[in-house]
DNA sequence: GACCAGGCGTACA
DNA sequence: TGTACGCATGGT
C-alpha cells in the first residue's frame, strides 16, 4: 500500500462516469481488475491523496488515470457555455482513463442499446467464463484468441443477445491480426474510425467511445442517447441545429465547438446528464 | 406491458 | 440521403 498525491483528481467521478465498466465501490474503496492485477483504490477526502493497494508502481497510475494532462487547460479550452462550465465545476476531477483498447473495443461493443448496470453484467461474466481467476470473485477479461474459438452456448450465458456474433467476428478479426489494434494508435482520427466502423457492430458512437477511451483520440466526440438529448434541450436554437437533427451531424458540431479536446466536454456533460438530468442553469 | 438503455444494420421511400 | 424498424436483454 502507498500513496499518490495526484493534483487535480476525483476518484469517485472517474471511476464512476460511466467511462469503465470493471470498478466497484464497497465503503470507502474501489475494486478493479485491470490486466492481471485487481487493484484497491481510495482517496482521502481532506487531503486528496489516492491510496494505493496494488502491486503496480504510480507511474502506471499516473498513465491510467491520465495525470499527464493538463486539467485547468482543458477547462479553459472547453468552457464554451454555461451548462458545460456547471459541469466542469461540479464535477472537478473527473479525468479520461487510458484504457485496454482490445477490452474497451468489446465492452463498448456489448454496450449498444443498454443499460450501465447490463452492461457490467455482461462484462462480469465474459471475464468469469472465458478469463483467468485473479483471486476469488475476480476474473481477467478474456483475450482475443478465446473469444474467436468461444462456445456458442456459453458465450449465450454472457445475455449478449443480439451483440453476441459480433463480438465473436471482433474477437476472430483482432486474433487473427486481420485488425491490429496498434497500428490504429498511429493513425489519424478519421482514418482509425473508418477503419473501426467496418466492423460489424460498430457505429460512429461505439467508434468513438474506443478511440476517446483506449486510442488517445481526443477529439473524438461520442453522441449516445444522453448526449443527443442534451443537444437537442439546450442548443434548440441554435440556428446551426435548424439542419441538424442526426447524430453524425452532432457528432461534427460537438467537434467544432469545444474543439480539440471536445471528448473530455462530452463525459462531463455526459455524466451530469446521467446524474442530475437536465439541470437549470439559472 | 410499454418504454428506455453509452446503437447498429437494413429496407424502403 | 433520410427515416422506420427489428434486434435480445434487463430495469423502471
Amino acid at each position: 500500500m502507498y500513496r499518490l498525491k495526484p493534483e487535480i483528481f476525483n476518484l469517485d467521478y472517474t471511476l464512476d462516469c460511466g467511462q469503465v465498466f470493471r470498478w466497484e465501490k464497497s465503503g470507502d474503496w474501489w475494486t478493479g481488475v485491470v490486466g492481471d492485477h485487481v487493484i484497491r483504490l481510495s482517496q482521502e477526502e481532506d487531503s486528496g491523496d489516492l491510496l494505493i493497494d496494488s502491486q503496480l508502481p504510480p507511474e502506471f497510475f499516473s498513465y491510467y488515470f491520465r495525470l499527464d494532462d493538463n486539467l485547468p487547460s482543458i477547462y479553459e479550452s472547453i468552457n464554451k457555455d454555461l451548462l458545460i462550465n456547471r459541469a466542469i465545476n461540479k464535477y472537478s476531477g473527473l479525468r479520461l482513463i487510458r484504457q485496454n483498447p482490445w477490452e474497451c473495443l468489446i465492452s463498448y461493443m456489448l454496450a449498444t442499446a443498454s443499460s450501465i448496470p447490463t452492461i457490467q453484467k455482461r462484462i462480469y461474466l465474459l471475464s468469469r467464463f472465458f478469463g483467468q481467476e485473479l483471486e476469488e470473485g475476480y476474473f481477467s477479461f478474456p483475450d482475443p484468441g478465446t473469444l474467436a474459438e468461444a462456445d456458442l452456448s456459453l458465450l449465450d450465458k454472457c445475455k449478449l443477445g443480439f451483440r453476441t456474433e459480433r463480438i465473436k467476428e471482433a474477437a476472430r478479426e483482432v486474433a487473427s491480426d486481420e485488425l491490429d489494434l496498434n497500428v490504429l494508435y498511429r493513425l489519424e482520427y478519421r482514418y482509425a474510425r473508418e477503419r473501426l466502423m467496418r466492423l460489424r457492430g460498430i457505429g460512429e458512437k461505439v467508434a468513438d467511445c474506443v478511440l476517446l477511451f483506449a486510442f488517445e483520440k481526443m477529439e473524438a466526440f461520442p453522441v449516445d442517447t444522453h448526449v443527443r438529448q442534451i443537444i437537442q434541450h439546450y442548443h434548440i436554437d441554435d440556428s446551426y441545429f435548424e439542419t441538424c437533427t442526426n447524430m453524425s451531424c452532432m457528432g461534427e458540431w460537438g467537434r467544432k465547438y469545444f474543439g480539440y479536446y471536445c471528448g473530455y466536454a462530452q463525459q462531463y456533460l455526459f455524466y451530469q446528464k446521467r446524474l442530475e438530468g437536465f439541470v437549470s442553469l439559472y
